[in-house]
DNA sequence: ACTATCACG
DNA sequence: ACGTACGTGATAGTC
């Protein structure tokens, strides 16, 4: 017999990837990089041998024969992190639904397994390749059999091989010789005790001077080294045992058969549900069609661009309970106010490439606007749709809202928005993964039926495709929402999905609409100011150094500053020296060059994120449109991208002016509300603490009244030190308190640093019975809930590992904090908006930056704006202390702030 | 695609 | 003994 025979040794690479690749973990919190990694490895093995038998073996966790003799020496082995013990059986479900033999047996390691199979192999005129971590192998490494040893460096998976030859030309033994070379040197992680004092070196010398263990004790006095020699004499047994310990069975008594180990096709269906559930997106593309497409569900989609057919199929849509539909579009909000594109100023329809629009269990309609079914037609069915009384579900309605018309969401369901809320920690919410987590089913995603393809051209080419994503995405929708409705309502989410969240999407879409006006002019102004002080700064700093090089390069500063020019301040981070701010700034003083690269740096921010960076996005009207993310945090904030704008400088004088070039359009006003310490206010009222409270009834600073009570000063009499320090600690408080921490914002002693926390508990000691409150009951539960029921899983307070375990720790103390503080503004935010329309207002809120409003105010109805956001942001929620505004008018947003 | 840095709350 | 503050997004450089 001849061919291909490929063997893997199962725990040894599982083990491999799951130290070589970073974590990762699916929906379900199962982690999967060891998996996957696994898989990774395999793959590039299989391209390389094109094998016709594949086994994998593993060891069956049982004291295994060999350790069993030897027990003394067992326990140096680390125990499997949980984090790996996991993701074995998932290992083994995995190849079984590739059709991978696998092979374990009772009493047998997997090395014994594989020995014994490679010389089988070997036997039967097989080339084999044995794939393994473990460099015990290579004792089995022969003419035509080569060991191959995967490393990982930097990602980058690289395989050493080794046939016999390599062996010995890289151990100076043969491979049946280095069953004693391994005896005589000790292996610790395999249990094998060796002979004392004898290491590699020493061992490597004695077997190529001797040849083999027999004749190193035959020669025994020939040895020089006398501690050597002694430790020899004295360990005869202990070397023999090691030998049976490190030798590898090859003839162990296996009944796998060729036939079994043949490799047959990879990528079957059940493989590929279980990559879908596991969620290893780049493994998919391995896969046919065949296999993916979601043919032999009863699913049908039609496909139309008949006007009469699409009025029938809407008046059905209207008429039923509930409908699904889906506007397919490409493109952000900035892009309806971008560019030269002809239409006036405002609200203006995006050239959507399909609608999608389901109704019934069994079948999806996709819409193409062409011909007489133009787009304007489609849009004013939808509106029609969408004005009637049936419930409706989308994907990601915000962006539509350009079609809907409709400003109540009451009978309104997004699930995108439901599976945010149902687990906020995941990157993307596509609707192949709602489909695959919620509902079960695979479908093909985007990626895979239009590659990068965007919509339109989509819709010009790949139509079939296109109507396969349409169709099945709108019905994952249909299917769905009532799905993830009742989940919602097991988990007690309905009023923060329908009362908050939801209405939270008709309020961001009208804020981006909105969008906020610059002054390009200025901006380009600031922006060249500060270009003249970059390059003065940028000669000066090359020649303090003596050489151009380019300062942004943190690997040539860090050249520069701690090689070239010898500056104290040692490696930091994995790739280098550490240029961090707060490592320089210790430096300044003594180096004006520090301090110039400082400056330097700052200037350097403002110009490329701020400056140049806004001036990209600057629209029609000079107005700036960022996308309100409310899909993305794991404690509910809203984040804003393209640009954001809720990073806009504040701290520094220099960067803050870049707020003036933000103005209210004409006839307008910026009138600013921010929360007056929201958090501290959240933690007071969830807390219950008396003292805090009452700390705050006082109606006064509150880091001084903090500061007074902890350090036991007359509250007149605490020093701005004292103040600082006791703000420091509140903020330390909220983000999860750990001494380090604190010692590093402080630059104080971690000691230090815990007599404050210490201090601070005692003075207020029911916040500290809260903290500890929570970390409990989040560990109990798994998750984190703020005041309105939001959720936050905290997987990490499980992990064995005692850093991710502390993170989970501050996690489980801020996620109900700051996420309760983000529930309360979510909600002034729905009711300042609604009381700016009900008022018909002409003031439209336009930002929202965590604990603050922006609010474009038509002249004359400043005292209204004012009044509206005092009363309902402080309305907003029942607390035990009040919520208090600070508010501000001004022409710019400088002024406001 | 990843890392380092730095802007905000 | 371990090695960090919580939550984000943009840019430039590097691989």
């Amino acid at each position: 017999m001849d061919g291909k025979l490929v063997l893997i040794d199962g725990h040894s690479i599982l083990n491999r990837a799951f130290y070589g690749v970073p974590d990762l973990s699916n929906a379900q919190g199962l982690h999967t990089n060891a998996v996957y990694g696994f898989l990774n490895i395999l793959f590039k093995i299989l391209e390389e041998e094109e094998p016709e038998y594949l086994a994998v073996a593993f060891d069956v966790h049982a004291p295994t024969f060999r350790h069993e003799i030897y027990k003394e020496y067992k326990g140096t082995r680390k125990p499997m992190p949980e984090e790996l013990r996991e993701q074995v059986p998932v290992l083994k479900e995995v190849l079984a639904a590739m059709g991978i033999c696998t092979v374990e047996k009772a009493g047998l390691e997997a090395d014994d397994i594989l020995g014994t199979l490679a010389k089988r192999g070997e036997r039967d005129g097989m080339e084999v390749a044995l794939v393994s971590g473990d460099r015990d192998l290579l004792q089995i490494a022969g003419e035509h059999i080569k060991i191959r040893i995967p490393k990982t460096r930097g990602g980058k998976t690289q395989i050493e091989d080794y046939y016999a030859a390599d062996v010995e030309a890289s151990y100076h033994v043969t491979p049946e010789q280095f069953v004693e070379l391994k005896a005589l040197m000790g292996d610790t992680s395999d249990n094998i005790p060796g002979v004392p004092k004898v290491g590699p070196k020493t061992a490597e010398e004695l077997m190529v001077r001797y040849g083999s263990l027999e004749n190193i004790y035959a020669h025994l006095d020939e040895i020089g080294k006398k501690s050597i020699r002694e430790s020899l004499a004295a360990n005869r047994e202990l070397a023999d045992l090691s030998k049976v310990l490190a030798k590898i069975d090859t003839k162990a008594p296996l009944s796998v058969t060729w036939e079994e180990m043949r490799k047959g096709d990879l990528f079957t269906p059940e493989a590929y549900a279980l990559f879908v559930r596991l969620e290893f997106k780049n493994l998919m593309g391995r896969f046919d069609d065949r296999v993916t497409s979601a043919g032999g569900q009863s699913l049908e989609i039609c496909s139309s661009s008949d006007p009469e057919e699409a009025e029938e199929v809407f008046r059905e849509a209207l008429a039923a309970q509930r409908a699904a539909f889906w506007v397919l579009e490409d493109g952000n909000v900035a892009s309806r106010f971008m560019g030269t594109a002809s239409g006036g100023a405002g609200e203006r329809m995006g050239d959507f490439a399909a609608l999608a629009l389901s109704y019934e269990k069994e079948k999806a309609w996709v819409f193409f606007p062409e011909g007489a079914l133009t787009r304007s037609l489609l849009a004013e069915k939808l509106e029609r749709l969408a004005a009637g009384k049936g419930r409706l579900a989308t994907f990601q309605i915000k962006p539509q809202y350009a079609y809907l018309k409709r400003e109540e969401t009451d009978g309104l369901f997004d699930v995108l928005i439901a599976a945010y809320l149902l687990n906020p920690l995941k990157s993307d919410y596509a609707l192949e993964d709602i489909a695959n987590e919620h509902l079960g089913k695979t479908i093909r995603s985007r990626s895979q039926l239009l590659a990068k393809l965007p919509l339109a051209d989509a819709a010009a080419g790949q139509r079939e495709a296109l109507c396969e994503y349409a169709g099945y995405g709108v019905h994952t929708i249909f299917m769905g929402a009532p799905v993830l409705e009742e989940k919602l309502r097991e988990q007690r989410m309905e009023a923060l999905f329908s009362q908050i969240e939801m209405p939270l999407t008709r309020v961001l879409y009208d804020m981006e609409t909105e969008g906020v006006k610059v002054r390009p002019e200025e901006l380009k102004a600031y922006g060249d100011a500060l270009m003249e002080r970059i390059g003065e700064l940028e000669t000066s700093i090359h020649e303090k150094a003596g050489e151009d090089f380019n300062i942004n390069s943190p690997k040539q500063l860090g050249e520069i500053l701690f090689g070239k020019m010898k500056l104290p301040g040692g490696k930091k981070t994995k790739t280098g020296y550490s240029t961090a701010a707060d490592v320089l700034e210790k430096l300044a003083p003594e180096h004006p060059i520090v301090s110039e690269i400082l400056e330097y740096r700052g200037l350097a921010k403002l110009k490329s994120t701020y400056a140049d960076g806004l001036a990209a996005f600057i629209g029609e009207e000079d107005r700036i449109h960022t996308t309100l993310n409310q899909t993305i945090t794991a404690t509910g904030r809203i984040s804003s991208t393209e640009p954001n704008l809720q990073n806009i400088p504040m701290r520094m004088e220099l960067g803050r002016l870049i707020r003036k070039v933000f103005i209210p359009r004409e006839g307008y006003v910026f009138t600013d509300a921010d929360y007056s310490q929201i958090e501290l206010r959240v933690l007071a009222h969830m807390s219950g603490d008396e003292q805090l409270i009452e700390a705050y009834r006082m109606d006064a600073d509150i880091h001084r009244i903090t500061a007074s009570k902890v350090f036991h000063t007359p509250f007149d009499q605490v020093t701005d030190l004292q103040r600082r320090n006791a703000k420091a600690v509140n903020f330390g408080i909220v983000y999860g308190i750990s001494s380090f921490g604190l010692s590093q914002d402080l630059s104080i002693s971690r000691k230090e640093a815990s007599a404050y926390i210490e201090e601070y508990f005692k003075t207020y000691p029911d916040v500290k019975r809260f903290l500890d409150r929570m970390v409990e009951e989040a560990k109990e539960k798994g998750y984190s809930v703020t005041m309105f029921g939001r959720r936050r899983p905290v997987p990490e307070l499980q992990s064995g590992n005692f850093m991710q375990r502390s993170f989970g720790e501050r996690v489980a103390m801020n996620a109900p904090i700051q996420g309760s503080a983000a529930d309360i503004i979510k909600i002034a935010m729905i009711r300042v908006w609604g009381r700016l329309k009900k008022e018909g207002l002409r003031s439209r809120l336009i930002l929202q930056i965590h604990d603050e409003l922006l609010v474009e105010t038509a002249q004359g109805e400043e005292d209204a704006v004012a009044r509206i956001l005092e009363e309902e942001m402080s309305a907003s929620a029942d607390l035990a202390v009040a919520l208090e505004i600070d508010l501000h008018t001004g022409r710019n947003w400088y002024e406001a702030k």
